[in-house]
DNA sequence: GCTTTCTTTGAATATACACTCAAATTTGAG
DNA sequence: CTCAAATTTGAGTGTATATTCAAAGAAAGC
């Protein structure tokens, strides 16, 4: 499955599109037709790239989590303040994916549960991190009440999510920043 | 527009037709088809009784929130663990029509703006109850602060029906209690 | 029983969608 | 230059959708 240049380039044409096909007309209008249009590309080249077109769309959305990750690579401790400073980031930055991405979270699991799957570890990993934070933030022994801590502040950010995409006039950071 | 008894009773069938579906099918699987195969009706018979699909799904949705609702009918007194119960009771007896309510506020802001526009209004009369109940509970008069904690718990509360979609075990009802 | 209003039928309309595939073309390593 | 592997084309497939409409059929008031 070897590249060449022009498949790389392709590639990243595709996901560009995706990206800006999602900030400009939803994920309902995230066809695709309008991501080979824009991408400047026909459908059997996307095809050849990408095995559908929820791939593309969940891989857009990843990076741009990844791209607000204080420790994307794993490495490194978060502190609670920080992961709550990068859902902020992530939802002021990019406020079309984070709609897409609870879209997904509230609309999968009827789906196929592949893709309801992924998310749904990707959240589990999220509460890990979020209690293993607030565990040593708040000296905490006890890491059940550290978790159950985690799920609620996890639950109001993305209730938080939801409600600017309701009222945009809600600051969601000064909200946010009371939870720490 | 004076209707006969034939045409109120399928009417009702009709949205009994629709909560079984959106129960068994989710959003996405409750066709048009569905709905009037369920209801053992024409599609032109539906037609004749509801402008769209959107109406009796947001019909059905509407009547199983008041159902839960302390004081559906505007008069009383709300108190916050009211509210709170009222919520948990309608995840809890009907999870399908939360998960309904939640996919278009979450989905629905890039339609056509009106379907949108009502559940927008109906989270903003949420939002002032809630704010009222909380300032006389807590004996506020900076209604600003009131506003403040309500939207914080509304979106707590709608944060946690999004995990309970993900994560059917996890505890609302505890979670909701130390909200109050 | 006559007449108007409401109800029901069910085929037709129109349209949109993700995805496939065989053939033509381009790439790049040796 | 050669040739196998990768890429691109674009018409085509199959399927599903909400909604309409003219005509036929019941329901009720008088």
């Amino acid at each position: 499955m070897g590249r060449y240049r022009a498949g790389i380039e392709t590639r990243q044409r595709i996901l560009t599109a995706t990206r800006d096909a999602l900030a400009e007309s939803g994920l309902d209008g995230t066809t695709l037709k309008a991501i080979c249009e824009r991408a400047g590309v026909q459908p059997g080249s996307f095809y050849n790239l990408f095995p559908s077109k929820e791939e593309a769309v969940l891989t857009v959305v990843r990076e741009a989590i990844e791209a607000v990750d204080p420790h994307p690579d794993g490495e490194g401790i978060d502190r609670p303040a920080e992961l709550v400073e990068a859902f902020v980031r992530f939802l002021e930055g990019q406020p079309f994916l984070a709609r897409v991405y609870l879209q997904i979270a509230v609309t999968g699991a009827v789906g196929d549960g592949h893709l309801i799957g992924r998310i749904r570890r990707h959240r589990e990993r999220r509460v890990e991190r979020f209690t293993d934070a607030i565990a040593r933030d708040a000296g905490l022994t006890d890491r059940s009440e550290a978790q159950r801590r985690a799920e609620l502040m996890l639950a109001t950010l993305e209730g938080l999510a939801i409600a600017t995409f309701l009222d945009p006039t809600i600051d969601v950071r000064k909200h946010a920043q009371s939870l720490i």
